[in-house]
RNA sequence: CGGGGUGUAGCACAGCCUGGUAGUGCGCCUGGUUUGGGACCAGGAAGUCGUAGGUUCGAAUCCUAUCACCCCGACCA
C-alpha cells in the first residue's frame, strides 16, 4: 500500500485549527472562494446543507405562524438614516449602488470599456439586514390592532463589507433568513422573541447536534437599534463562542423610525412594538467546528444531503450486474423509509474508480452512513456498515434486512451521539472562574488554551472594554440557566453580583 | 485598516541566495493489470512562474510598483 497521511485532512485540528477548517470546507467540496473578494461559490454539497437547514426551519416558522415575503435587495440611503444606533452599526459595511448605466468608451489601445454612468439622485444600499425597508413595509400595512401580529419571514441573501472573510464563517455575501414581526403590545413582542430564540435553540440541539447556551447580550454587543438581544451560543473544537443565532427585541425603536402605527382597541394612535430574528449560512461553518474531525466533514445526519452511500464492490466483470442489482434493491428500500419528515437520500455510487478513493471520498464528505455490498455479501444476505461517527476500519457486518430495519435508529443514534459528544467537550472546557488572576490565566495560559469562562459580574461596559483589549474575550451572554442565578462576587471590580455570566473568546 | 506571511499545473510544494527560459508528489486523461479499502505498470495532457514596469544579451530568480490570498489584531452573523 502506497504511504498515505494518517489523516484525510492535513494540518490536524491539533496542528492548525483555521487552516484544518479551510481544508476540510475543499476536501468536502462544499464552497471555494470566487472571485469576488469577500464572495464564496457555494457548492451543490454545501448547498444541499443550506437546503435542508432551509426546510426544516421554514417548518418550523410556518409552525409558529410566520409567513414568508421577500423585499428589495435595494434600499435607500435615506432608509438606513432612520434609526440613529442601526445607521452608526452598519455605516462602515455598506455596499453602495450610485450608478444605474454604463457607457461603452475606447481607451487608448481601442479597447472597449465600460464606465459608470446615469448617476442615482440618491443612492442605495445593498442591505445588510432589512428593518429599515420591511419597516416601511409594514407602515403602510398596518393600521388597526386587527392587523396584528403581523408575522413575516424572508429567506435572503444580504451583504456585508467584511475586513476578514472566512468561508461560511464570515463572508460579505451570505444566506440568512430574517424575520420581522409587529405586535400591539410590548409583552408580545418580548414573548415573541423569546419564543423565537427557542425556536433557534431546539433546531441546533435537534437538528444540527449542536448544544448551545440561550442567552442575553450585553449592551456592547447588543444588535444595532435594539433594546435587548438574545442569543444562541456554541462551543466549537477550538473552545473558542460562536454566536449561531439571535433575537431582537427591537421596542418601538424602528416603529417610531418607520412611522409604523395602527389605532388601538381604545381609539389612540400607538406604535407598535417589533422583533427580528435571524440565522445565516454561518451555521455550515459551526456545524464543521464542531463535528468535524481530522478525515473531514461529519454531518449531523438531519442535515445531511446524502444519509447513506452505498458502495459496491466488483471484484469481477462478472459481479457487475447481480452487485448492482442488489446495490439499487437496497437503495430502493432505504428510499421508502422516513427519516422525521424527510425521505431517506441515498446513493448508490457506481463510478468506474477504485474503492478505496470513493471511500475516502464520502469520509470527507461527512456521510453518516456507508454500505458496502459485494459478492460474498450476496451470498449470505448481508452487508458491510460503516457510520461516520466511528473509525473508518470499524465495520460492522450485518444481514440486509436487518441493516434496512435499523437504519432509522442508527442515523438518530449517530445523530444524537454527535450532540453528546459536542455537549462533553463543551462541559469539559466551561471552568467556573472567581478570581482576576484565574480568569487570566485561563485565556492566557497556553495549556489551558481557554474554552467558556462562567463568572459573577458586576463590571461597567468600559471594564469588559479593557478585557475584550487585554485577552481579547467577551462576554458570549448573560444565560438563562438558572444554575447560574447564585449570589457572588463580581471576579473583576469585587462588587456583588447575582448571576454567573459567560464569557470566552470568538468568532 | 495596522502587523506578519505567501503567490510557480486542479491540490501541496521545490527551484530564487549564486539570472541561462520549469520540476517533484498527489490529482487528471489513455491502455493494461487490479479491486472488502485512499492499488500497480506504461504512456500522456496540463503552467504567459499573481500583474505591470525596470535592470540585463538573457529574469520564476535581481529592483520598483501594484493586486490577491492566508494568519494575528480592530469590526462583525
Amino acid at each position: 500500500m502506497a504511504k498515505q497521511n494518517k489523516t484525510a485532512i492535513s494540518p490536524t485540528r491539533e496542528e492548525d485549527f483555521p487552516q484544518w477548517y479551510q481544508q476540510v470546507v475543499r476536501a468536502a467540496d462544499l464552497a471555494e472562494n470566487s472571485e469576488v473578494r469577500g464572495c464564496m461559490v457555494i457548492k451543490p454539497w454545501g448547498y444541499g446543507m443550506w437546503e435542508r437547514i432551509q426546510q426544516q426551519m421554514d417548518q418550523m416558522f410556518k409552525d409558529t405562524g410566520h409567513e414568508n415575503a421577500y423585499f428589495p435587495l435595494l434600499i435607500p440611503l435615506s432608509y438606513l438614516e432612520k434609526e440613529a444606533e442601526h445607521a452608526e452599526g452598519f455605516a462602515t459595511e455598506c455596499a453602495v449602488v450610485t450608478h444605474h448605466r454604463l457607457e461603452a468608451e475606447k481607451d487608448d489601445d481601442g479597447k472597449t470599456k465600460l464606465v459608470p454612468s446615469g448617476k442615482l439622485t440618491e443612492p442605495f444600499i445593498i442591505r445588510p439586514t432589512s428593518e429599515t425597508i420591511i419597516g416601511a413595509a409594514f407602515a403602510r400595512w398596518v393600521e388597526s390592532y386587527r392587523d396584528l401580529p403581523l408575522l413575516i419571514n424572508q429567506w435572503a441573501n444580504v451583504m456585508r463589507w467584511e475586513m476578514r472573510p472566512r468561508l461560511f464563517l464570515r463572508t460579505a455575501e451570505f444566506l440568512w433568513q430574517e424575520g420581522h414581526t409587529a405586535h400591539e403590545t410590548k409583552d408580545e413582542a418580548l414573548e415573541e422573541t423569546d419564543k423565537m430564540l427557542g425556536v433557534y435553540a431546539t433546531f441546533m440541539r435537534e437538528h444540527l447536534a449542536l448544544p448551545v447556551i440561550t442567552g442575553r447580550k450585553s449592551e456592547n454587543e447588543r444588535f444595532p437599534g435594539a433594546e435587548d438581544t438574545l442569543c444562541v451560543e456554541a462551543m466549537v473544537q477550538d473552545r473558542k463562542a460562536i454566536q449561531a443565532g439571535t433575537s431582537h427585541f427591537l421596542g418601538q425603536n424602528f416603529a417610531k423610525a418607520s412611522n409604523i402605527t395602527f389605532q388601538g382597541r381604545g381609539g389612540d394612535v400607538e406604535h407598535v412594538w417589533t422583533t427580528s430574528w435571524g440565522v445565516s449560512t454561518r451555521m455550515i461553518g459551526t456545524v464543521i467546528m464542531a463535528h468535524a474531525d481530522d478525515d473531514g466533514l461529519v454531518l449531523p445526519p438531519r442535515i445531511a444531503p446524502t444519509h447513506i452511500v452505498i458502495l459496491p464492490v466488483i471484484p469481477k466483470e462478472q459481479h457487475r450486474e447481480p452487485v448492482l442489482a442488489a446495490a439499487n434493491d437496497l437503495a430502493a428500500k432505504l428510499k421508502a423509509l422516513r427519516f422525521h419528515d424527510d425521505r431517506l437520500t441515498v446513493k448508490v455510487d457506481d463510478r468506474d474508480l477504485n474503492g478505496g478513493v470513493k471511500n475516502w471520498e464520502w469520509i470527507k464528505k461527512g456521510v453518516p452512513i456507508r454500505v458496502e455490498i459485494g459478492p460474498r455479501d450476496l451470498e449470505k444476505g448481508s452487508v458491510a456498515v460503516v457510520r461516520r461517527d466511528r473509525g473508518p476500519k470499524d465495520k460492522a457486518f450485518l444481514p440486509t434486512d436487518d441493516f434496512v430495519d435499523q437504519a432509522l435508529s442508527t442515523l438518530q443514534e449517530i445523530q444524537d451521539g454527535l450532540y453528546k459528544r459536542a455537549l462533553a467537550f463543551r462541559e469539559e472546557y466551561t471552568v467556573s472562574i472567581d478570581t482576576k488572576e484565574a480568569f487570566y490565566d485561563f485565556f492566557q495560559n497556553e495549556k489551558s488554551a481557554g474554552g467558556f469562562a462562567v463568572a459573577h459580574w458586576a463590571g461597567t461596559n468600559e471594564d469588559e472594554d479593557a478585557i475584550k483589549k487585554d485577552l481579547q474575550v467577551t462576554i458570549r451572554c448573560l444565560p438563562f440557566d438558572e444554575r447560574y442565578d447564585e449570589e457572588g462576587t463580581c471576579f473583576y471590580t469585587g462588587k456583588p453580583s447575582s448571576k454567573r455570566i459567560v464569557f470566552a473568546k470568538s468568532y
